[in-house]
DNA sequence: ATCGGTACCTGCACGC
DNA sequence: TGCGTGCAGGTACCGA
């Protein structure tokens, strides 16, 4: 499910629910979706106060009144909701002093890790996508010879962007997946910059893209599928030019493209 | 630095 | 209906 928007969304509902309150119980049911003995993190989390919630990349960061951090990543197919009741997907339940949160990974590529300081995996990610000046995003850009698509995609270089709107911002900006990122014309990689940004912003406006099964905190997919103009629109017409949309394979990923209007 | 491959998991759509 | 196949929003790790 999430990227960037969709774990901003789901960050936004939860803060004003969460901040100032106390944690009662922690029940974890899968210990591999777990940093840690399970019985260990929930003593530890148990009575905590909530400080602030907060996005970093795809990760949310819950952090406490003591310094500790709750950092969340939803992997593939991780949702937080708010209320309800546990499903066989459920690996951990947060009660909290008015309301609980269920956290829910059929596939459980998402992990739960409780720290006392941002672990250094996570704090040594790249700029946000949101905040990084476009002078800097390009000369990021021109330091890296490898093709573009995989480089959005390496969360080291900018945290947040997955393969919806890595594919989506290279549409907009018309590039195509393997132009080799640093012999993009500087008036191309701002337009990139660009792009990425729009993507971003109407896509958190929309409240994420849900393609099969991304539901907000209260269970309400996003909207941001309809507004999608390349990704899983294999052999549709480009809404541009109308040539067939192209699916191909890059670094593993499904890449949705126009060979009319992202040229090599 | 960069790339390709594999691995981690389950669920779903599809063709036969 | 049942079964095999391929695919999926992510990341880590390996060797080349």
């Amino acid at each position: 499910m999430p990227e960037l928007p969709e774990v901003e969304t789901i960050c936004r509902a939860l803060a004003p629910r969460l901040e100032g309150r106390r944690l009662l119980e922690a029940e974890f049911f899968e210990r591999r979706v777990l940093e840690g003995p399970p019985a260990r993190v929930a003593a530890r989390l148990r009575g905590q106060t909530v400080r602030t919630l907060r996005r970093h990349g795809k990760h949310l960061l819950v952090e406490f009144d003591s310094g500790s951090l709750l950092a969340i990543h939803l992997g593939m197919t991780g949702h937080l909701h708010w209320g309800g009741e546990p499903g066989p997907h459920t690996r951990a339940v947060l009660t909290f002093d008015n309301g609980r949160v269920l956290y829910d990974d059929p596939r459980m590529f998402g992990r739960l890790e409780l720290c006392e300081q941002l672990p250094r995996r996570i704090a040594r990610l790249g700029p946000e996508p949101l905040h990084i000046p476009a002078a800097e995003f390009v000369e990021r850009l021109h330091a890296r010879r490898g093709a573009i698509k995989p480089l959005l995609l390496n969360q080291t270089f900018l945290r947040g962007l997955g393969n919806i709107y890595t594919d989506e911002a290279l549409f907009r900006a018309g590039i195509h997946p393997r132009a080799i990122a640093a012999r993009l014309a500087p008036d191309r990689a701002r337009k990139l910059h660009r792009a990425i940004r729009q993507v971003l912003n109407a896509a958190i406006a929309s409240g994420g893209t849900t393609i099969s099964d991304y539901v907000d905190t209260e269970g309400q997919p996003g909207g941001f599928q309809f507004q999608l103009q390349v990704y899983g629109r294999t052999g549709e017409p480009c809404p541009r030019c109308a040539a067939p949309i192209r699916r191909i394979v890059i670094a593993q990923r499904g890449t949705h493209f126009c060979p009319q209007c992202q040229r090599r």
